[in-house]
DNA sequence: CCGTATCCTGTTCGATACTG
DNA sequence: CAGTATCGAACAGGATACGG
C-alpha cells in the first residue's frame, strides 16, 4: 500500500498486453472525454456533463464512479445546500495525459489532412 | 475525390474536438488492436484474427471494413485456392503509431505500479 | 480460407420521474 | 445540484450455418 491508486486491483486480472491494459481503464468514449475535461483542473458535475456533451445524467454518474475506483478520478462532496460535488483528476490520471496529447496531436493532423483534401 | 485516402469524409462530418475526431475513427477496442496488429507488417485474416484473440469472424471483418473506408487499413485479395486476403496499414494507419506507443507505454507503466503494490 | 447471413443475447445508453 | 430508479430502445457482439 504504498499510494492511494487502485484498490484491489491485482496483476492477475490485467490483460498480457499493455495496450489492452490501457483500454480496459479508459477503452471508452466518455472516460477519454471526462479525462479531457478534467486534465485542465477540478470540475463540478454539472460543468462536467456541460462540457463533454451529449452524454446523459445517469452515464456520467456511471463513468465517474468506475473512474474512481480505478484510481483516476477524486470526488469530493461539500456539505452544502445546494449540494455542491466536485471532480479531479488523482495523479494516477493526470498521468495519462501523454494518451490525451497524441489523441489530440493526430486528430489535429487528421483535421488539417481532410480539410486540405477537400478543397 | 483527390485521393485515396478517405473517401467520402468531409471536415463538416468530424467533431470539432480533435480528441473526439480521432475516437471516431479508433475509438473502438478492436479498432485500436487491429492497428496494435498490423504495425508490424502485413498479416492474413486468419492471423489477425488468432493474435487478437476472443474477436468473432463477423466483428473483425466489419471493423476492417470500417477501417478500410476509412482509409487506415488496405486489403489485398489474392486470387488462389484457398483464398488468401491479406490486410496491412496504410500511411495514415501508420501515422497512428505515437498513439499505440503511448497507450503501450502508460500500460506497461501501470502493470508495473500495480505490480509493486500487491507485494 | 474468407466472408456473409441470420438469429439471438447482453449491454449500453437516453428519457423521465423522483429524492436529499 | 447531484444524484438514484426504472423503463425501453438501440446497438454491439457471439454462435451457427452456409456460400464462393
Amino acid at each position: 500500500m504504498t499510494e492511494k491508486t487502485a484498490l484491489g486491483v491485482s496483476s492477475q486480472d490485467l490483460p498480457a498486453c499493455p495496450v489492452e491494459t490501457t483500454l480496459k481503464l479508459i477503452g471508452n468514449k466518455w472516460e477519454v472525454l471526462v479525462l479531457r475535461d478534467l486534465m485542465p483542473g477540478t470540475k463540478r458535475f454539472g460543468e462536467l456533463k456541460q462540457s463533454i456533451g451529449g452524454v446523459s445524467q445517469k452515464v456520467l454518474t456511471a463513468k465517474l464512479r468506475e473512474m474512481e475506483a480505478s484510481g483516476l478520478v477524486e470526488r469530493h462532496v461539500y456539505a452544502e445546500v445546494p449540494p455542491r460535488v466536485e471532480y479531479s483528476l488523482t495523479p494516477l490520471g493526470r498521468s495519462l495525459k501523454p494518451v490525451l496529447d497524441s489523441l489530440e496531436q493526430w486528430g489535429t493532423a487528421y483535421k488539417k489532412k481532410v480539410a486540405a483534401t477537400v478543397r
